[in-house]
DNA sequence: TTATAATTATACTAATTTGGTATGATTAAA
DNA sequence: TTTAATCATACCAAATTAGTATAATTATAA
């Protein structure tokens, strides 16, 4: 089960953002956590999107993370990779699969969304970065 | 985070053989669980190398599960999409990344790793497929 | 002993996804 | 009105995925 970069990227952008403990221009995070400046701007993109962050244009612009104390690892997986379990056969046209109903690995296969869709609901980063630097 | 289809036939194969409570030949599998029969074979191979199933050659051949009541979706998942969880900044040439030891990213994807691989070996197929049909 | 039914081993290929770049528009402060 | 920022798309090369194809090996049965 694949992480792309795009989330790895996220991680960081936030992680920044919470030491920090403020605003910030995606330039900066994008030079200070070695990230292409233009992907970056996309992966900014998707967090608006998501509401993880806002940002404002135009010159002393920037971004700030809306509620960085609720921010949980699922937000950004899921807003940067997509769903946070992608399975072929639960893909928007279920028509692909002729088993759906009688199909016993796929009640495997929820078992397993479920319980990844909990733990990383689970994993809040703020929490994690305060135990570390108080 | 995505299953490919190879885990997805896999775990097809694994419920298959379950069900019968023996033997069966690969192209029999195939068949029955839809999926095309060269690549199922290959799916097999994988699956013996990892000692998930043994196999006979030869005419009166085929494919037996090894331990079925030890079968952990993570055994599955591991074997046919390699590595659980991938993280680009955990590949094998570690020196791609050259944050590792003050990433605070780092250690939070440390949990996700922890945690999906607890989970994913607390999925025991064989117990989910006897709770359905005894 | 020979035909047949099975697994095993590799090599190849088309389609999709990933990991970016590039270009230009828009916005707002100095 | 210049400049510094985000926003919106389009593009592209490399890697991965999802298969196919071909041929070898093995073991049973006729």
């Amino acid at each position: 089960m694949g992480v792309t970069t795009r989330s790895l990227y996220g991680l960081r952008l936030v992680v920044y953002l919470m030491k920090k403990g403020g605003s910030a221009t995606v330039k900066e995070v994008a030079e200070n956590e070695d990230v292409p400046y233009r992907y970056m701007e996309r992966i900014v993109q998707d967090m608006r999107k998501a509401g993880i962050l806002s940002s404002r244009r135009g010159r002393g612009g920037g971004i700030t993370l809306v509620n960085p104390e609720r921010i949980t690892l699922k937000n950004i997986i899921q807003a940067l990779d997509g769903k946070l379990v992608d399975l072929p056969c639960f893909s928007e046209d279920t028509s692909d699969c002729s088993r759906l109903m009688d199909c016993d690995a796929r009640i495997i296969w929820l078992k397993l969304i479920e319980g990844i869709e909990e733990f990383c609901g689970s994993i809040n980063i703020n929490n994690i970065i305060r135990r570390k630097y108080g």
